[in-house]
Parts: C-alpha cells; sequence; structure tokens
DNA sequence: GTCTATAGGCTGATAGAC
DNA sequence: GTCTATCAGCCTATAGAC
C-alpha cells in the first residue's frame, strides 16, 4: 500500500511536470511513464484515461493553493493590511512551486477553466471576496478613495502579481531578464512593489478629486 | 493570383481561429482543411509544414498589433496622457480581436515567446519603454511620486487589462459574468478603471510619505 | 501490481493524376 | 493550383501472462 500510494504519486509528480511544460495534447503517456520511471500500461492501471489523469493533477494543484492561500488572510485586519496580505500570499504561492502558475495558465486558456471551476469559484468566494470586502470597509471608515469601483480595484490588486508570472516571457524581457522569465526575487521585489503601488492607489487624498485628474483621457473616451 | 492569395488568406484565417481555441498540438491540418474549406493537401502547397504555418499566423497577429498599438502613443504628451493612451491603446487591440490574447498567450506558455521574442522586443523597445520613460519624466516634473520604481510602475500599469484578457476565465467569475470571461463592455469599463488606478498610484502626494503608509506589509517581510 | 504485446485510429506529410 | 490516395509513424487504450 505504500508503496502503491508510492507509485502513483511518482506518476502525478511526472504528469504535472509535463502538463506545465509541454501541455496536454503534446503529452504522451509513454512520455509520462518514461519521467516516472514506470511502466505505461501502469498509468492505466491507477487512472481510467489520460484526462482522468489529468483532473486528479490538476485537482491536487488546486488543493494545494487552496490551503496556502486561505490560511494567510486575516478578515479583520485593517483593510491596508489585507491588501498587503493578499498580494504577499500570491508571491509566496507563486515562487513555492514554479510550475503552478504555468498549469493553471494552460487549464484557462485550454479548457476555460472547466476543471478547475469549482475551486477557482470557492477560491474566489474566499480570498478575492474578502479583498473586496477590505476595499469597501477601507472606503467606508475613510481611508480608501470612495472614486474606485472596488471590484475593479480588486482585479487590479491581483492582476500585478498575476499577469507578472502569467506572461513572464514577456515580463522578463521588460525587466531585462530575457525570456526565461522573472527570477524568484525579482517576483519577491515586484510584489513588495505590487503592495505599495496599489495602496497608494486605493488612497484616499483629500486634497485633489480622483476623477479630475484623468481627463485628458475621459475626453478622448467619451 | 488574385484568387490563390484568398486560398492562401483563407487557411491563415481558419488557422488562426484554431491555433487559438485550441493550440498547435490539438489542431489538426485536416480540421483546419475543413474549416477553410479547403483541401488539407493543398495546406502544404501553400505552407511547408504545420510549424511553418503556425508561424506565419503568429507573424500577421503581431504585425496587426505593432501597427495598431504604436500609432496611438505620442511621447510628447503630458506623462499622465502617455499613461492613460497606454491602456487605451491595449483595450482597443485586445477587443478589436478576441482571441488575439489567447493567441498570445499560448505562444508565450508553449514556447516561452520563442517565435514572437523579436517581435516582442521591438513591441518593448516601443511601447513600453515610451511608457517608462512617461513614467521618469513625471517623477522628474514632480507630478509622478518618486517612491516608485518606474520599471516595476509601468509594468503595473500594462498587467491590469493584461491580466484581464489573459486570466479572461477568471476573471469573467471575478465580476460576475462566468467563465466565459468579461464582455467587450466589461474590458472597455475596466480599462477606464485601470488608466485611473494607475496614475492614482503613481501621483505625487506632497501630504504624506508614501514609504510609510505600507508599513504593517514592510515590518511583515523584514 | 507490474509487465509485454498489440489493436485500432489518427496524424503529418508526400506522390502523382488532372 | 487543386485533387485523390496512401504511407509510415505515433497515439491512447486494452488483453492477458506473470
Amino acid at each position: 500500500m505504500e508503496r502503491t500510494q508510492a507509485t502513483a504519486e511518482r506518476i502525478l509528480d511526472a504528469a504535472e511536470r509535463l502538463f506545465a511544460t509541454r501541455g496536454f495534447s503534446a503529452t504522451t503517456i509513454k512520455t509520462i511513464a518514461t519521467e516516472s520511471k514506470q511502466n505505461s500500461a501502469l498509468i492505466y492501471y491507477y487512472y481510467d484515461s489520460k484526462a482522468t489523469l489529468y483532473r486528479h493533477v490538476l485537482e491536487r494543484v488546486v488543493e494545494r493553493i487552496a490551503v496556502e492561500a486561505s490560511s494567510r488572510i486575516r478578515s479583520d485586519s485593517a483593510p491596508e493590511d489585507v491588501v498587503a496580505a493578499v498580494v504577499e500570499s500570491q508571491v509566496a504561492v507563486l515562487t513555492a512551486n514554479p510550475h503552478l502558475p504555468v498549469l493553471l495558465a494552460r487549464e484557462l486558456i485550454d479548457w476555460k477553466a472547466a476543471h478547475a471551476e469549482p475551486a477557482i469559484r470557492s477560491l474566489s468566494a474566499g480570498l478575492f471576496e474578502r479583498l473586496r470586502a477590505a476595499i469597501e470597509r477601507g472606503q467606508q471608515e475613510g481611508t480608501f478613495s470612495k472614486a474606485v469601483n472596488p471590484r475593479f480595484a480588486a482585479i487590479s490588486v491581483v492582476a500585478q502579481v498575476g499577469y507578472l508570472v502569467l506572461a513572464s516571457p514577456i515580463a522578463g524581457i521588460l525587466l531585462g531578464r530575457g525570456p526565461e522569465g522573472p527570477t524568484r526575487d525579482d517576483v519577491r521585489a515586484f510584489g513588495r512593489h505590487a503592495a505599495a503601488f496599489s495602496l497608494a492607489a486605493l488612497r484616499d487624498d483629500e486634497t485633489t478629486g480622483r476623477q479630475s485628474t484623468s481627463s485628458s483621457f475621459e475626453k478622448a473616451t467619451p
């Protein structure tokens, strides 16, 4: 039982690595067998089909995220701290497992998150709604500007680190690292920036009206 | 000649659509033939191989972006207007062709932008550098806060709309639209938000020091 | 639980008639 | 330029020995 558990997981590990780097269609059962040092027919003993195996890989990944992420945010903290904690947890989760963002990105693109949708919905209900609620609370308390749409603002907050890892070849080039993408330290440094950037955008300046500042842009799009 | 040009482009159109929706490996030559209403052997008359066809698809897409995007930004405008114009052009280009972002995302993930890298570098040198330069100019002129890293800030600016379309199933769920992603109007509305959000973050507040505001976050990560 | 062997189908690509 | 016919190879999945 110990042995077979280990075999099943060795298959899962190899499959995760390969699905992430090559994608579902380009990954073959034989390659997974070779990489995991198991017989290719054995994969069908543990998993019904290639699609089933993929689903198991994805479930394990999503579970990993959910556990990691939701434990980090305390909703009763000050709104500013919630925003910072969300960004910080993004950085922590995404740097902890390098091919996690790629796997998720592929799932989004290949299947429109069909396999992960319930998980994403629950993550959304948990993490994202807490972030949105914190922003709304900040607006009521007067620390955050009321000019921003809380839902949009929450997306802007998570988008920054999200984009850096999703579009990592682009981000790498923009940062002068080349198409291999940003280093882990880059991601961490950018995470600190993103938290500060978001808070600066959210903060209420009593001096100037928020709307009038982007006047020329709004003129351009009537 | 007119006729053959049209045939070649009909193939290219179908290939673009299919590579975007299914990915490179999952798209077969026969499917492209069926969708473009051409004989499958004819594809090899116009293109050496499946890989060559893909390269042509990508080249056409990237060229479309480059032309569209670079014409919109005037570097001599006020820094605030450059930031707004960059976001606006992102929205315009990405909404004009719906499967363009998916195709680019796949290229990023599948090949680490290997086919498009020169094009991305030139876009980077053009668009992104102009954005970064504008932010630096704003800092010198005193309208933008000097506390932010201009390169990071430029990424934060383009990341918002970029994430919305790259992770559109997630964004759709977060906006309550479901995994089909945000509507075109959502993207436009979010674009206006993203410009305002970015400018609010960049703007210099003489009243408060930018660094001290995210104090609790910096305490958490020494 | 692990292996060998192989079925059955689909794929990218080519040869050659018209 | 467009078509039919076809090949050689690889793919997922299964049957069945051990």
